[in-house]
RNA sequence: GGGCCUGUAGCUCAGCAGGUUAGAGCACCGUGCUGAUAACGCGGGGGUCCGUGGUUCGAGUCCACGCAGGCCCA
């Protein structure tokens, strides 16, 4: 064993026996110790909490009471389902924006609202009520039917609540809008009127698709609700229609419907395709030329015709259940008749298809309604009365086979629009509707669409530019109980017919002679209101129909105020929206009505920027839906991670407008790898700052509270502070101006980029300052923390909350009470040293291409290393290299460097040829110089351009002269060599170690050891401790050289000899020698 | 059938007035550093930049045609 060793002791260093002192004192710290191991949802109730107490939100209202208004749409969900993840993602969306503008110095009213009428909640309660049918919703009694839908749609109003409050969004639910209330209906019919009154409402009868359960045709919004579409095998039969006066000669026409058959009045053929007679089975049939493989065996053909030569021919109807008073049954032209499918002869009946109805109309057709609204047919139909239509396909099949007009049955497959809610496929049917003449106004809403700021942009002439541009009239109908009521009433005498549309209750009120200010205005109250003609005396009645909820929710920024009833200034105010938010699929619903109505109203935009949010996927990128069992649940998320970690996933995962990938994992690395590191780099200054019982300067701590830039630009002293300064200011001014522009994602990231240069550059390089307790680190700390917490306030109000306490409210009681309530931190362009922030970023650059060099030679950081050498890009970043050198030298841990220009004696060095000068110059040579160059002595070629020669190349014939800015040269680190390369910088260490290297290599091993065997033993940072040790020549030579600087690492009073064996001690091996190390901590410092 | 969007490493995403050898993070393997850090550094494996044509000296980037997925509309 080696000899033991006796050292003198030494006082530590001042700093800390200072704070020890003051430590033993009792004196109290100023700031709240930090949790190293913070599990954020538990946080994030305290905060709730904070904010529920303080009544934050309400403050943060009152205190821009008088400010400038920055006004947000709520766009309505509906509560009778609870909220899922995307509701999670829209609402974080939302919050971000009022929140910002807030701190901005706006006022933003922040009005919830409630979407409450339509099938989808009739539906739910037809379902617990065990209905299927409307007809058993009249039966059960309307009024009841309606209360019960009135109660259903707030149902998981607590779980809305409970999610939104949350995550954060600030919204006033207490006085949110509901559509159903008499004051949003009454609104609605104001807007109605006023359509009416500038001719803009109509009615018409319009096929649609419908569906014969619900009773109710569907919008083509929920025509394509996700699964509506379902492929089905349908008949397709080959019928044959008797042309009149013909032996044996009939037209063969292809349907998949065989029970439109009885409503058909005409046949279709294109005026300019090709026809034929054929000879076939002993009869004759006509149908396209190009069709005629369709026959079964072999034809003769025997006349050929134009489509517009069988114009006007009469066929005999297959059916005649209903009287006609008019021609039909008769042969017309039609351009939408194709040749790709069926016979080129297309079956017409008006009442069951939307181009069957336009010619219908052209040729005066009649319009054969052989079916009921519940999608049965009529009694008429005899054969097949009270069937649904769909069921009597093969009973209609089989009589045109009885009757010998069937050719042929077979079955097709394809896709078929069914009820997105019950599935019942689909009926084409005419039926009489109120419409909104929006075609009329189509000009104005391409312009106002210019107004308005979409995010992402190409929304704005894509999706919803070219749905403007296709724009059809609104068909408003729906024929059902729970919505808003049309206020259309009608004379209901045959011969009259008037109509009036009431605009407001008074208005009926007056007509009718009755006070109805307490009337509900749903149905069936508001239907048993009525009054006399004034035309003709009869009863004025209301139509049966409801609204489009879409209009509903369309109406909000006039219908939330009750406009023009009441609030009359509230409306001006919040009108237009500056800001609203909701996922793609709002453009035709949402976005498309609130745009329609007030284009319609006011002629303007009704909101002026909006973010459209994509949907959000699983895992594995697929669609999340109940079917498939891939839903998220929030709380899974909200409780593991919590709501900022959520809140940030979703603004800086992916661009808003793009679908998202969404589960519990990705949630989990925003929270170890931002979320954790923020939080550690809090700690640490909280840590250090109680420590040396650091306080802010009430100079600084006014200045940087408030948010403003200092008034005179008195840059830092130390250059890491002015560089992370200079960031600071560079953050701030990028996030400020970023989400001016909407952008959260690049705003989010860019945060996230300062935070993992505060913490992996700015805090281990100045870990030495701050244990040294130097007043500029923690005041340049200080500020840096202070501001973040401002800058993250939208994103992550909880954890930004959480910094304002500690750090603001705890030294500065003056300060806002939450940072929700402080002022956008301001910045200083003259603190953003662009010089600086590139110096940093080489000497960033050169340590990573140092390090690599080290790895490769397996020399480790804790050795150093006697010599860097350094080959720069341009001869002029010799300076910026002098500027940060000692930042380079003491991260590598090197003791001197030089700049290289023998580059060749470390590295291979090859001449590049620059496309991008070169190739611009000489074009198509550009390969062929390149070539040259290579053949060259690459060495001799790179000497002439580094001294700034122009060489002479030979290429096809022509000498060209290379400049030397026209190539780059470039190193490969020879073998043997510690070289590293980065970016065109190379880096080499020298790697021989003389003795003094060595030994100082080992006494930082020495120290690394004894700090781990601090840590073991549950030591305090700052607890003094004796430090035996005991071990040969290595240790002997280590401690004679480094004894002192050893104590002061390990806080050690004294360095004993030999260990006892009550200590806590750990043994290793330095440099191939075992040593034995224990620690004590010293009693009384 | 039409419109719009998306397609880059196993996963999440960058990339671009067309220009050197396509990047980061996560995950994996190796290694190093560490008395703030559940972190970090370095290295490694891992890419037909959806495909095919075209424009160009040069295409992940521009054009055309496809393919796949998504949303919306017929």
């Amino acid at each position: 064993m080696g000899r033991r060793f006796c050292i003198c002791v030494r006082p530590p260093r001042p700093q800390i026996r200072q704070h020890t002192e003051l430590e033993l004192g009792g004196s109290a710290m100023a700031f709240q110790e930090v949790r190293p191991f913070v599990h954020f949802p538990e946080l994030e109730e305290e905060i709730l909490q904070f904010w529920r107490q303080n009544r934050t939100f309400e403050k943060s209202l009152e205190i821009r009471k008088d400010a400038p208004r920055f006004v947000f749409y709520e766009g309505p969900p509906t509560a009778n389902g609870r909220p899922g993840i995307h509701h999670v993602l829209a609402r974080v969306f939302k919050d971000l924006f009022p929140r910002y503008k807030t701190m901005r110095g706006y006022y933003s009213l922040r009005k919830g609202g409630w979407d409450t009428h339509g099938l989808p909640v009739e539906l739910e309660v037809e379902k617990e009520l065990g209905i299927t049918h409307k007809r058993q919703i009249e039966e059960f009694g309307v009024d009841k039917f309606n209360q019960l839908c009135k109660e259903s749609v707030f149902r998981y109003i607590q779980e809305w609540r409970q999610m939104t409050e949350r995550i954060g969004f600030w919204i006033d639910m207490d006085n949110a809008y509901v559509t159903y209330h008499n004051e949003y209906i009454e609104s609605i019919w104001w807007i109605l009127r006023q359509f009416w009154d500038k001719g803009l409402l109509y009615k018409d009868y319009k096929v649609v698709p419908y569906c014969p359960r619900c009773g109710t045709p569907l919008s083509t919004h929920e025509q394509h609700y996700p699964g509506a579409i379902k492929e089905v095998d349908d008949p397709s039969v080959y019928v044959k229609f008797k042309v009149r006066d013909q032996e044996k000669t009939f037209f063969l026409v292809w349907t998949t419907t065989p029970w439109t058959l009885p409503g058909n009045v005409a046949l279709a053929v294109h005026p300019e395709y090709d026809y034929v007679t054929v000879e076939h089975q002993g009869e004759r049939l006509i149908l396209a030329k190009a069709r005629l493989h369709v026959l079964d065996g072999p034809y003769t053909v025997v006349e050929e015709h134009k489509g517009k030569d069988l114009a006007g021919i009469h066929y005999e109807p297959l059916y005649s259940f209903l009287p006609v008073d008019r021609d039909y049954a008769y042969v017309v032209n039609a351009d939408f008749v194709t040749l790709e499918d069926g016979t080129g002869v297309v079956h017409m009946a008006p009442a069951f298809g939307a181009e069957d109805l336009e010619v219908g109309r052209e040729y005066g057709l009649p319009v054969l309604m052989t079916v009921a609204a519940d999608g049965t047919f009529i009694d008429a139909v005899e054969p097949w009365k009270g069937m649904f239509v769909k069921d009597a396909d093969p009973l209609i099949e089989e009589d045109l086979r009885q009757r010998g007009l069937l050719y042929k049955a077979e079955t097709y497959r394809h896709n078929y629009p069914h009820c997105w809610r019950c599935g019942t496929p689909l009926l084409y049917y005419a039926r009489e509707a109120w419409y909104v003449r929006v075609t009329a106004h189509k000009e104005d809403l391409i312009a106002n669409n210019e107004q308005i700021n979409w995010v992402p942009d190409h929304i704005k002439h894509g999706r919803f530019g070219k749905w403007l541009e296709n724009i059809q009239d609104w068909a408003l109908s729906r024929d059902r109980y729970w919505g808003t009521p049309l206020p259309i009433w009608e004379c209901e005498n045959p011969q009259c017919k008037h109509r009036e549309c009431i605009g407001s209750v008074a208005e009926l009120s007056e007509k009718s002679g009755q006070d109805l200010s307490g009337l509900d205005l749903h149905r069936p109250y508001v239907d048993e209101v009525t009054y006399s003609c004034p035309e003709c005396g009869g009863t004025m009645r209301r139509v049966p129909d409801l609204i489009d909820v879409w209009f509903d929710s369309g109406a909000m920024p006039v219908a939330q105020w009750h406009y023009p009833f009441e609030n009359q200034e509230m409306f001006q105010e919040q009108f237009p929206a500056d800001f609203i938010c909701e996922a793609v699929d709002q453009t035709r619903g949402w976005f498309y009505s609130l745009h329609a109505e007030s284009t319609l109203l006011f002629n303007q935009p009704s909101f002026l920027n909006v973010i459209c949010l994509g949907l959000i996927l699983d895992e594995k990128g697929e669609k999340m839906s109940k079917s498939r069992g891939n839903m998220v649940d929030p709380w899974d998320v909200l409780n593991a991670y919590g709501a900022d970690a959520t809140r940030w996933y979703m603004y800086t995962a992916t661009p808003p407008g793009n679908a998202r990938r969404f589960s519990l994992n990705l949630v989990g690395e925003v929270v170890r790898k931002f979320l954790h590191t923020l939080w550690n780099s809090y700690a640490f200054f909280v840590t250090y700052a109680n420590a040396s019982n650091w306080t802010p300067p009430a100079e600084l701590a006014e200045r940087v509270v408030k948010g403003e830039a200092p008034e005179e630009v008195t840059p830092a002293a130390h250059p890491l502070d002015r560089w992370i300064l200079a960031e600071l200011h560079a953050l701030t001014r990028d996030v400020t101006e970023g989400l001016d522009a909407y952008d959260v994602t690049n705003t989010g990231r860019a945060i996230e980029a300062f935070v993992d240069s505060l913490s992996n550059w700015y805090l281990r390089r100045s870990r030495r300052r701050f244990w040294d307790g130097d007043p500029a680190a923690f005041a340049t700390l200080y500020e840096v923390l202070v501001t973040l917490s401002k800058l993250i306030a939208p994103y992550m109000p909880f954890l930004s909350e959480v910094l304002w306490q500690n750090l603001v409210r705890s030294v500065a009681l003056t300060a806002a009470e939450s940072v929700h309530l402080a002022d956008w931190p301001a910045f200083e362009p003259a603190l953003i040293d662009e010089e600086l922030r590139e110096d940093v970023a080489l000497a960033q650059r050169i340590v990573r291409a140092g390090h690599a060099a080290r790895q490769q030679a397996g020399l480790k950081v804790r050795q150093p290393l006697r010599r860097l050498v350094v080959r720069l890009r341009e001869p002029e970043e010799r300076e910026r290299l002098e500027r940060v050198i000692d930042q380079v030298l003491e991260e590598l841990n090197v003791k001197e460097w030089a700049v290289a220009d023998k580059v060749e004696e470390l590295a291979e060095v090859k001449v590049h040829a620059l496309p991008k000068q070169l190739g611009q110059k000489y074009g198509r040579l550009y390969p062929k110089i390149r070539e040259a160059l290579g053949q060259m002595d690459q060495v001799a070629l790179a000497r002439k351009f580094r001294g700034g020669e122009t060489v002479p190349v030979e290429v096809e014939g022509q000498v060209l002269e290379i400049q030397p800015d026209e190539v780059d040269v470039r190193i490969t680190p020879r073998a043997g060599y510690a070289v590293a390369e980065s970016g065109g910088y190379m880096v080499a260490v020298t790697t021989e170690l003389d003795e003094e290297l060595k030994v100082e290599g080992m006494a930082r091993e020495f120290v690394r050891r004894v700090q781990n065997l601090r840590k073991k033993a549950n030591l305090h940072v700052t607890d003094r401790i004796y430090l035996y040790v005991q071990g040969g020549e290595n240790l002997r030579r280590v401690l004679d050289r480094w004894g002192d600087y050893i104590k002061q690492e390990t806080l050690a009073l004294e360095i004993v000899p030999g260990v006892p064996k009550d200590v806590p001690h750990d043994t290793f091996r330095l440099n191939g020698e075992e040593v034995l190390i224990g620690v004590e901590r010293a009693r009384g410092g």
